[in-house]
DNA sequence: ATGCGGACCTGTTAGC
DNA sequence: TGCTAACAGGTCCGCA
């Protein structure tokens, strides 16, 4: 479910409810997701007052004196705000109760989530170490993307998928932003010239940033202990659409395969 | 070092 | 209608 867009909208639905408050208590009632969840996250979390609520890549991290506690959401991971005791149903794996009564229930059907703790810098922990930069860092340029795939022959849509390349581009927006660049995803990264990767970058920020946008509007659904809507209302151009006419030129848009993921592309407007 | 395929899970949908 | 197979938005890991 998550691609950057929900992670980012997630975490600021968050702060509100987290930041400056204590973590009164976690309830787990399933520890088996991607890894376990330790058995001493208790220890870790009872009581200590959560500084700052953050996005890297689509982690979620909750910065305390104690350490960081690490949340993925995986493929169908989301948070319910819950104002007053609900019995938990299935599937409602973990419970974050915070000072003033309200629970945040993670929710995580196909488990590939995960809740860990790191003490000292998250930055160096394994899972964060090895991150390329954020889409809006000011270190993701057409000039680095270019640099780093020279010798590179992945498909360049597996290129921008890459964690260590940049982070938060997922397969739905690989697909969009490779549609509005005008560039074919299964092309090698290192034949992808220096304009094409000016043309992606601003592509990756500008549908990074609708979705975002578009997510907002569910802020207050959210917080109101509504479910997360399942998907953000950004009109997508390419991803979804195989065999469906292309909304510039009206070709039918190709649907393939990239790394054992869904790919679809205009076979006239990209090249 | 790079690149590929498998792995982790369950729910939903397409196809017979 | 019911069964089965394929597929789903992530990403780590092991192996060639």
């Amino acid at each position: 479910m998550p691609e950057l867009p929900e992670v980012e909208t997630t975490v600021r639905a968050l702060r509100p409810l987290l930041e400056g408050k204590r973590v009164r208590r976690i309830e787990v009632r399933e520890s088996r997701l991607r890894w376990p969840v330790p058995a001493d996250l208790g220890e870790k979390l009872d009581g200590v007052r959560v500084r700052q609520v953050r996005r890297r890549g689509k982690y979620i991290l909750l910065d305390t004196a104690r350490g960081t506690l690490i949340v993925h959401l995986g493929m169908s991971g989301r948070f319910r705000v819950l104002h007053r005791s609900e019995p938990a149903q299935k599937h409602e794996h973990i419970d974050l109760l915070v000072e003033g009564g309200v629970t945040l229930r993670y929710i995580d059907p196909r488990r590939f989530g995960c809740f860990l703790w790191v003490d000292g810098d998250p930055g160096q922990h394994p899972l964060l170490r090895a991150l390329g930069p954020e889409p809006w860092d000011e270190a993701l340029t057409a000039e680095y993307l270019h640099r780093l795939s020279r010798r590179r022959r992945v498909p360049v849509k597996a290129f921008l998928m890459d964690g260590g390349v940049v982070v938060g581009v997922g397969n739905i927006y690989a697909n969009e932003a490779l549609f509005a660049a005008g560039v074919r995803p299964g092309r090698a990264a290192d034949r992808v010239s220096l304009a094409e990767y000016r043309r992606l970058v601003v592509a990756i920020r500008r549908i990074l940033e609708a979705a975002i946008r578009a997510g907002g509007t569910t802020l207050r659904d959210f917080a109101a202990g509504e479910d997360q809507p399942g998907y953000f209302r950004v009109e997508l151009k390419a991803y979804g659409r195989g065999g469906q006419p292309c909304q510039a030129c009206g070709s039918t848009l190709k649907e393939t395969r990239i790394g054992g993921r869904s790919t679809v592309y205009c076979p006239l407007c990209q090249r």
